[in-house]
DNA sequence: ATGCTAGCGGAGCGCTCCGCTCCGGTCCAG
DNA sequence: CTGGACCGGAGCGGAGCGCTCCGCTAGCAT
């Protein structure tokens, strides 16, 4: 989301150890750059393409690629519930609170995982995540449907299918694509935002949002 | 999007050049089906397979993968601009004209294309039809403009553009994904009603959008 | 200065999987 | 009954992937 950082290779200054730490910081944003432009297929060797790193120091740091994505989840997933939390505590009322969250979430590239379910099994970390994740999501839609701003019939899910259907490639610049995110997300939070008519189909629910991450038995 | 039409094997009446035809048809619907859920990576023998069909018949009808796809893409850009003339000429006002043009495409399948976009050259005939669903496009949305019921600043990319992410593989069956799409659509429609705030960022241009089939010069 | 070695980049191994071909069998037409 | 059009699907050639391994470099201790 942000500049890739990539240097020719990591030689600013520092020794050895200090570059070692730079390199983890710079794989793993190249690794979310990547992974959110090319899904989960994306090569490794492109990864360390981007990080400026050979494919030795990214399989230092990650014994395999899915520890890698793990990983990238599980950040990803922090930061989701990180922003709910904040829109929660600093915004004044429940509809600014709502946009604020959706804004930056996205910004910081969750809902980009969804593309990820079922790729690999999840850790039980990530299932707690979800769940704090849940519930900070359901009070933020409580508190814009107190105050009467929320269209009747939301219900957490659809945030998260929303984050996951704003991540759609544009196939242009990522400035670009990150633009138009957020143009059609204008457009989607003025849909959910209260007028009359009721939304057509179920709202998803939290399990069938979850089954998508592979339940036990799955194809 | 309609039924698979799996039929164990296509033995049901009528002799080889019957049994061809019926091939043909099934092997488009097949194709359609699985480009949709797999995108442009789809294995051709899936395709087969779920034609009911083996791989020499498949490649007799089309002599690439490339041809077939090219050939999905057509009828879908058909599909597309047949649903906006019809929309156009037996809807009452502009809003529900657009509506119905937008829910019938979806359901055609129009905007799935989109992530085909740059895999391969595109045809005359392919741009002859987009040119032509441009200008049908523009039309409903003047005439919804003319009305007073569209939001300033849409414009006819942002009908591609949402079409191409309710494309979006909700990891379900695909009855319960096109309820979500269609949920999903009532919300950026609601978003695209007319009404105060302007929309953030400019809306991509016609060019912008024909850039990603990969002009002449393209990575 | 000068070894020693931790950590680096990247070539290449082994394997999976795909597009496409080809051929033995099947079944309709005459 | 026989010819041949058309069928299914096994298998070929090759592309591209995850991951390993190794020669080299550059920082540290002496």
């Amino acid at each position: 989301m942000s500049a890739p950082e990539t240097l020719p290779a990591a030689h600013a200054q520092g020794g050895r150890k200090a570059e070692a730490e730079r390199n983890d910081r710079t794989v793993l944003n190249a690794a979310r750059e990547v992974f959110f432009e090319l899904g989960y297929d994306a090569p490794m060797s492109v990864i360390a393409e981007r990080a400026g790193v050979g494919m030795g120091s990214l399989y230092r740091r990650y014994r395999s690629k899915e520890e890698l994505v793990r990983r990238l989840c599980t950040v990803a997933m922090e930061g989701t519930l990180q922003a709910a939390e904040r829109a929660l505590a600093a915004e004044p009322d429940g509809w600014s609170a709502l946009t604020r969250f959706m804004r930056e979430s996205l910004t910081c590239g969750a809902g980009a995982m969804g593309r990820f379910a079922g790729a690999f099994p999840v850790t039980e970390e990530m299932v707690r995540l979800s769940e704090r994740g849940a519930d900070a999501m359901q009070a933020l839609l409580d508190r814009a449907a107190a105050e009467g701003s929320l269209r009747p019939g939301v219900v957490t899910g659809d945030l998260v299918l929303i984050l996951e259907i704003l991540r759609t490639r544009f196939k242009t610049t990522p400035e670009r694509a990150d633009e138009l995110r957020l143009r059609y997300l204008a457009v989607l939070l003025d849909g959910l935002r209260h007028h009359g008519d009721p939304l057509p189909a179920p709202g998803p629910t939290w399990t069938e949002i979850g089954e998508r991450w592979g339940p036990p038995g799955d194809a």
